[in-house]
DNA sequence: ATGCATGAGAG
DNA sequence: TCTCATGCATA
């Protein structure tokens, strides 16, 4: 099918590609998720468990640690960087919970622990247990997983049979777009500055609302920017872009397109208030997989000591917490990316 | 606005 | 298997 990765230098039309760039960050997710009003506000009856088992993986680091002490670190191991966890303005309305203790905060900044966790694993392990100590609130939560994934799986299969099948949109489906700058007004290749992105951000979002277009609307209407290589976006990436919770390298790169439309979306108001190209499309099922807060909270335990867990260890946390095996990869996966992301850059 | 997921490309 | 860009579904 499609097989445009944005990763891809694109040989047939003008669109370039950076290789990679410098991961700028990032104690900033972290600091982000640290003053996140969440569950733990709420749930103080948890309070004592959230201790004793972050505690547990605090120490479980701490021996992970000095047994690695002259381990070759790698560069890109820059997670839990963050300092401090002094409330400061941040995403009020963000509905997932995460962990924000203080022992756990403080108890990563050696970026070489991450692959040794033989040690700890086991103990740790034992400390992830779905149900416990957080009796019946779990259990209606934990039946939302094992079938739902079944579900889901399926479900994402037909969907995506559908969409092959006819829609404007699946032909966009997974064509990622990522151009590369190098018309920017000050965004060139050597300087992509944050700062300009996030500038950028803020005055598309207000001269998008100004258009009276949604973001849904901008997505779409990329398609008929004719860009090659560039088809339609969804509401979810534009909405990321605006709030700067996209990873450095894909703001730069949907800059000049999002750029772009926003001229010629106000050029064409300005001549002739007719149509901003907007249009909705129809059909979309799907189930998702809810992992329930219990469940969270201990990958998110885990996630602090153990960032990347092996195959096997991922094996044994999903059975654990009775989840799918691939669930708890992914989320692992979407975590560290969560990590990579540029809102409150270290370069700000 | 964000959680869970897919799929391409890279290693 | 991981990363990365991106999307559907949903809170």
């Amino acid at each position: 099918m499609m097989s445009m990765n944005s990763k891809q230098p694109f040989s047939m039309h003008p669109i370039l590609h950076e290789p990679k760039y410098n991961p700028l960050h990032s104690s900033s997710e972290a600091i982000r998720r640290a003053c996140l009003p969440g569950q733990s506000l709420q749930g103080n009856i948890f309070a004592g468990f959230d201790e004793t088992l972050l505690q547990r993986a605090e120490a479980l680091a701490a021996v992970d640690i000095v047994a690695q002490k002259s381990h070759p670190f790698k560069p890109d191991a820059t997670y839990h960087t963050m300092t401090t966890m002094t409330s400061m303005a941040c995403t009020p309305n963000s509905s997932s919970g995460h962990l924000h203790h203080p022992s756990v905060l403080s108890s990563h900044h050696h970026p070489g622990h991450h692959q040794s966790a033989q040690v700890m694993d086991g103990d740790l392990l034992d400390h992830l247990t779905p149900g416990i100590s957080l009796g019946g609130m779990s259990g209606s939560d934990v039946c939302s997983s094992a079938s739902h994934q079944a579900h889901a799986a399926h479900m994402s299969a037909i969907n995506q049979h559908m969409q092959h099948h006819h829609h404007q949109q699946s032909m966009n489906m997974h064509q990622h777009v990522l151009s590369h700058s190098s018309l920017g007004s000050g965004g060139l290749d050597s300087e992509p500055d944050p700062r300009e992105l996030e500038s950028f951000a803020e005055r598309f979002k207000q001269r998008r609302i100004k258009l009276g277009v949604t973001q849904a609307d901008v997505g779409s209407a990329l398609a008929n920017l004719k860009i090659p290589g560039v088809g339609c976006l969804s509401q979810s990436t534009i909405c990321r872009f605006e709030s700067l919770t996209l990873s450095h390298n894909n703001m730069v790169a949907l800059k000049p397109i999002l750029e772009a439309w926003l001229e010629e979306a106000e050029r064409a108001q300005r001549e002739k208030m007719n149509k901003p190209e907007i249009f909705s499309s129809g059909d979309k099922k799907r189930k998702r997989t809810s992992i329930a807060a219990p469940e969270k909270r201990s990958l998110e335990a885990y996630f602090a000591v153990q960032p990347r867990p092996s195959s096997e260890k991922i094996a044994a946390i999903a059975e654990k917490l009775d989840l799918k095996k691939n669930v708890v990869r992914v989320w692992f996966c979407n975590q560290r990316q969560k990590q990579k992301r540029m809102k409150f850059s270290a370069t700000h």
